[in-house]
DNA sequence: TTAATATCCTAACAGTGATAAGATATGCTA
DNA sequence: TAGCATATCTTATCACTGTTAGGATATTAA
């Protein structure tokens, strides 16, 4: 069909989006969060954004790829969202507690997001290579500033961490146990139990304080 | 097309399979373990099982009850895989320690069929109503060991638990840290460092320790 | 202005989950 | 035993999906 006789036909879009890349994300971010990460269809977000489904194609390789750029862009978020929760505290072990309060409300309160960060494809040490992969071997935000929030914990002689492998080894243990509470709360048998953000928060800061 | 005209074809298979339900769990198994949980289709578990791709519904709903029943079975053969772990040994903390082993080895040898146990239908409490949610409700087999143990731990005195819900906030816990665990290695950044079994029960054994 | 490139569209392909309607086998009842 | 209800399976079809090819249109650079 051909578009218009006229040669401006008045009220039609633009042949060129113009930002469709970014609109693309943000419109993915919140269908998403509606639908679920299996419900998340290309063609339903071409439709939304108002432009054909092979539109898309032009600025993410394919659907993973999209998804692998919508998990960076939560993993930046989840980072901001910690340095926040942690702003103007001076209490080492206080921060920490802090981030984990932050990591498990970000994914009580985004819960597709969250899972999206931890899709097996995204860290897949096969699959590191290409460009549009990138994202994964970066290092995550989040992790990083735990394990500095645990160095000055050690620093301020809160936590005995004799060596770089009990810093390490500290770092994954409690990166395991605010991580698994999260998932138990968004995924697992807590769903029954753990319903509001004011319950989230009580569980994560009595968890955190052992 | 007619089937032959012969009235008892030779080599023919049976137009009634006779054992397709426990057939489609097994091939899906398999299925499940080679593809993902993405690239996993009922069209291709019918084909496996030599038999039309309208047949599974006359067993199951739809592909997510399939998918949930087979989060069952993967429940139950944790859970045995956990009594086997424990088998013969009586110092409770050691119990504790080989439970989570037992865990996280499971989630390192059968990763898609760990991350089908945690998907987000499963334990939802909107639709936990119907028989086929039923595998949902049911208490998880692991779940239950790790409580018993912890108390066995309590009567021991090895862990100071004064009341209830400091048990049950230990249990959350302690499966959290495990949890956490299971999942940063097969769908983390810890794809990357651990890479063996050994690897995996060596880092599981110095976290749970703590 | 013109050529190269980026962006977008239409059309089509194979594959998917699901349902309807009919074929065949099984088992119960009389 | 005969017949009937039911369970199981097939074929055919639907709407939908991800993806690609080839053409249309706009933008940019020369």
């Amino acid at each position: 069909m051909s578009r218009s006789l006229l040669e401006h036909p008045i009220k039609s879009e633009p042949y060129h989006h113009g930002n469709l890349h970014a609109t693309l994300l943000e419109a993915a971010r919140t269908l998403v969060e509606e639908v679920g990460i299996d419900g998340f269809s290309l063609r339903e977000l071409a439709r939304r954004a108002g432009v054909s489904p092979a539109a898309p194609y032009h600025h993410f390789k394919d659907k993973a790829a999209l998804i692998r750029a919508l998990a960076g862009e939560s993993q930046a978020r989840l980072g901001i969202a910690s340095l926040k929760a942690i702003q103007g505290i001076t209490d080492p072990l206080q921060k920490l507690s802090m981030l984990g309060v932050a990591y498990v409300v970000y994914a009580f309160e985004h819960p597709s997001e969250f899972r999206i960060m931890f899709r097996q494809e995204l860290h897949s040490p096969l699959g590191a290579t290409t460009f549009e992969n990138q994202v994964a071997t970066t290092p995550d935000p989040a992790f990083v500033l735990l394990k500095q929030t645990l160095i000055e914990c050690r620093d301020a002689g809160c936590i005995p961490i004799p060596n770089d492998t009990a810093l390490e080894l500290a770092t994954i243990s409690t990166w395991a146990l605010v991580h698994g509470l999260a998932t138990l709360i968004i995924d697992g048998p807590l769903v029954h139990t753990i319903r509001t953000k004011a319950q989230v928060i009580e569980l994560t800061r009595q968890i955190t304080r052992g």
